[in-house]
DNA sequence: GAAGGCGAGTAGACACTGTCTACGACCGAC
DNA sequence: GTCGGTCGTAGACAGTGTCTACTCGCCTTC
């Protein structure tokens, strides 16, 4: 037994983790997570004064894999000598994959009515993150008047990428449910086509 | 006391509407419609077998809204005598009004987990408008070889513009609540420079 | 006109939820 | 050895969505 199984404030985050990988986040029930986390339901209360609160600490651990998936893809992308166009293609990606492999996870990251109040201190872990984003799209484009705005744009247009495939409405709009050609054209729209 | 006052399924899906519109999403309770309808927690059950075809039905009602709002948008730009370019800029201000107008009924209408299985079937709604979409991008863009993907691109980015500023990350991100000079980052990006 | 059938809405039960409160077991300090 | 505090348990409570009688009023039919 580890020292984090032992802390079942830890504990109740992994449960919470664990359930939202498998059943989404309708299985982020309170009494679900202390009854997988092995504790009565009474438990979390110590650790979380409210069932809000435990997702919200569930929601955090998600913003901060999301913080180290994009750090890692990123930091990978440079050790190969990338330029910026090709950076930012990576960390892309790095976040569509994110949202894809964890759609629950994703989904509760965003539900502002299930993290109220903390919602906003939670994404602030990826304003750093944010920041690195625009230092690129300044480098793609040097004449750029507004690169934090340019950027905020980018973001939002993966942001609704994620979320179209996450619904299947790809197919509904495009016949197919590739990505791809979107993430390109988006990608061409807001830096350029790629020079390759 | 009008047919649709006597209809209880429409006059349900009004309460509803009227409830999201209020009290967002978390106050569309199953007990909730009844009440405000003036009926027992019993009677929707004859109209809608499940808790989430009541919703369903309310997020229709949504998405006819949406198409009448972008379909009347486009309408009177089209009337001024706009070209395809402006054309989508009107569109996209009424998508981004919309959403901004109705956060808890956008909210609704794009929650899958709410809507699952009839959520395609209801974005089906949009696919014409969709379709009108793609032939002023088409228009914009006349050498593009993939004018569907590319509004969709374009599509995605206003979906993801609409939902930061719900959230709240716009202040985060940018500093400002103003979604203006993100709007028009994205138009610049996905349909080039504004002529004017 | 009376009787039967039927659809619409009511009312209660059921299992479940999140919150709150009282209680008990444990453990270190004095 | 006892006290005080921490941690988790267990039950009560109001509320939820679903399901199942049951009632009432209207319409058809004889």
């Amino acid at each position: 037994m580890t020292d984090q199984e032992r802390d079942l404030r830890a504990r109740l985050v992994a449960a919470g983790v664990e359930l939202v990988a498998t059943g989404g986040v309708q299985a982020l029930g309170l009494r679900e997570i202390a009854r997988h986390a092995g504790v009565s339901h009474g438990a979390p209360r110590r650790y979380f004064p409210t069932h809000r609160e435990l997702l919200a600490a569930i929601a955090q651990k998600g913003f901060g894999r999301l913080t180290d998936t994009l750090a890692g893809a990123d930091a990978l992308a440079a050790a190969t000598g990338a330029d910026a166009r090709s950076r930012l293609d990576a960390l892309a990606r790095a976040y569509l994959g994110f949202a894809a492999a964890g759609p629950g996870m994703f989904e509760l990251m965003f539900r502002h009515d299930l993290l109220e109040g903390s919602g906003a201190e939670l994404r602030r872990t990826t304003v750093p993150l944010f920041l690195t984003f625009v230092g690129l799209v300044a480098e793609v484009h040097p004449d750029c008047d507004d690169p934090a705005a340019a950027t905020a744009a980018l973001w939002s247009n993966l942001h609704g990428l994620a979320q179209l495939r996450a619904w299947g409405s790809l197919r509904l709009i495009t016949g197919s449910e590739d990505i791809e050609p979107l993430l390109r054209a988006a990608l061409d729209a807001h830096l350029g086509p790629a020079d390759r």
